[in-house]
DNA sequence: TTTAATATCAGACTACAGTCTAGTTAAAGG
DNA sequence: CCTTTAACTAGACTGTAGTCTGATATTAAA
């Protein structure tokens, strides 16, 4: 018979509190006007609960960023098989981009990128970011078995330059307040890049 | 006759001196291991002459960031004439990785992509992308000039894409504790994306 | 020369993320 | 039960970047 742990379930709802009233906070203020001191006292706990649930201020949002993973896996699972290989990897690219800005937001993906470069530890984007580079190597693999790409790079070290360019292209989004959507702003590279791997290098 | 302005010049004494420990402290210890109070202490002066000459800690790496201006320029004009455009290009950017590197460091060009996103001024980030921005473009026309690249994209998005990719590779070496150096970090990308210039799209 | 304006400097002070210590309550073991 | 252990909570405390206020020294203006 299972116990309904008390204590554990006391502890999951505080989380919840907090979790709850600081993305209601952000989106209302925005990340960086809005402090641990206010959100412990909205929400009815404290510091200690906080630091307790989260490690940083910045974990809050990459709580959120755990369903970016989901969403990558249901964009791969979706693709009919007989779709081009660069057909998908294209698509795959675009769809993610428009859910990055639509679901995410530019405050948190400016928060991210930015507490990556900080801390030592950026848990959960860098998993997040390996279990998408699972998905581009395979995409890649595919390509390659149907010499819908060039075989000259390894699978490796296409995987590598895409996800550089991803960031790339999500870094240079997040740093200019230009109105262009970030998937419009992702399909010229892509684009060249797709292009760039088809013939073999010179 | 030319007044030797002593209160500036005393200025100039004490920034010249804070710069220069900041960055004998930040090259020891590295950048966030450093206070600015230990920085004032150190080097005799005080929070209020601190925040007189910079506007920031970060704004130190900033100043140094200055060099690579100068850098781009001397490389883009040590180019032959008769070069290929397309060569230029790539060999500009590996120069451009390997200084950075080198002479700027991990460090510092972390604290610069991450201090960018924070703040709303990045004054010398963007500035000194905006002078990138203008050799990439010149570069792109020569190419177009010469045929050596298609013309259905236009200079302005290519040298956007180009710009995205270099953001991409540093901060992607900037995240990963590997120990490849960014210069080889940079070439495969750098390659397809030529690559995929030269043909017309799709 | 006297006064006003301004650059420079000192260091106390503020704001805020994150730590620490102690207290409370629930689970586990005897 | 009684005791021990551990999750959870509270909020005082710390560390550090950045601000503010006022002092001093230099230049400009009257």
């Amino acid at each position: 018979m299972i116990e309904p742990r008390k204590k554990q379930l006391r502890g999951e709802k505080t989380r919840e509190k907090i979790l709850k009233i600081s993305l209601k906070l952000f989106s209302e203020k925005g990340y960086d006007k809005v402090t641990v001191d206010e959100i412990v006292k909205k929400s009815g706990t404290s510091k200690g609960s906080f630091y307790q649930h989260f490690s940083a201020k910045s974990d809050i949002f990459l709580v959120r960023f755990t369903e970016v993973d989901d969403y990558y896996r249901e964009v791969f699972r979706s693709f009919p098989v007989d779709m081009d290989p660069t057909e998908k990897l294209f698509i795959f690219i675009r769809k993610l981009m428009r859910f990055l800005e639509e679901e995410m937001g530019k405050d948190l993906m400016k928060v991210i990128y930015s507490s990556a470069l900080d801390s030592k530890e950026h848990t959960y984007f860098l998993n997040s970011n390996r279990s998408l580079v699972q998905i581009i190597r395979s995409l890649i693999e595919e390509a390659k078995e149907q010499n819908d790409i060039g075989t000259d790079q390894s699978v490796n070290e296409i995987s590598q330059l895409i996800t550089q360019s991803l960031m790339g292209i999500i870094y240079h989004w997040g740093l200019n307040n230009s109105e262009q959507s970030l998937e419009s702003l992702s399909i010229p590279l892509t684009e060249t890049i797709i292009n760039g791997l088809k013939r073999t290098n010179t």
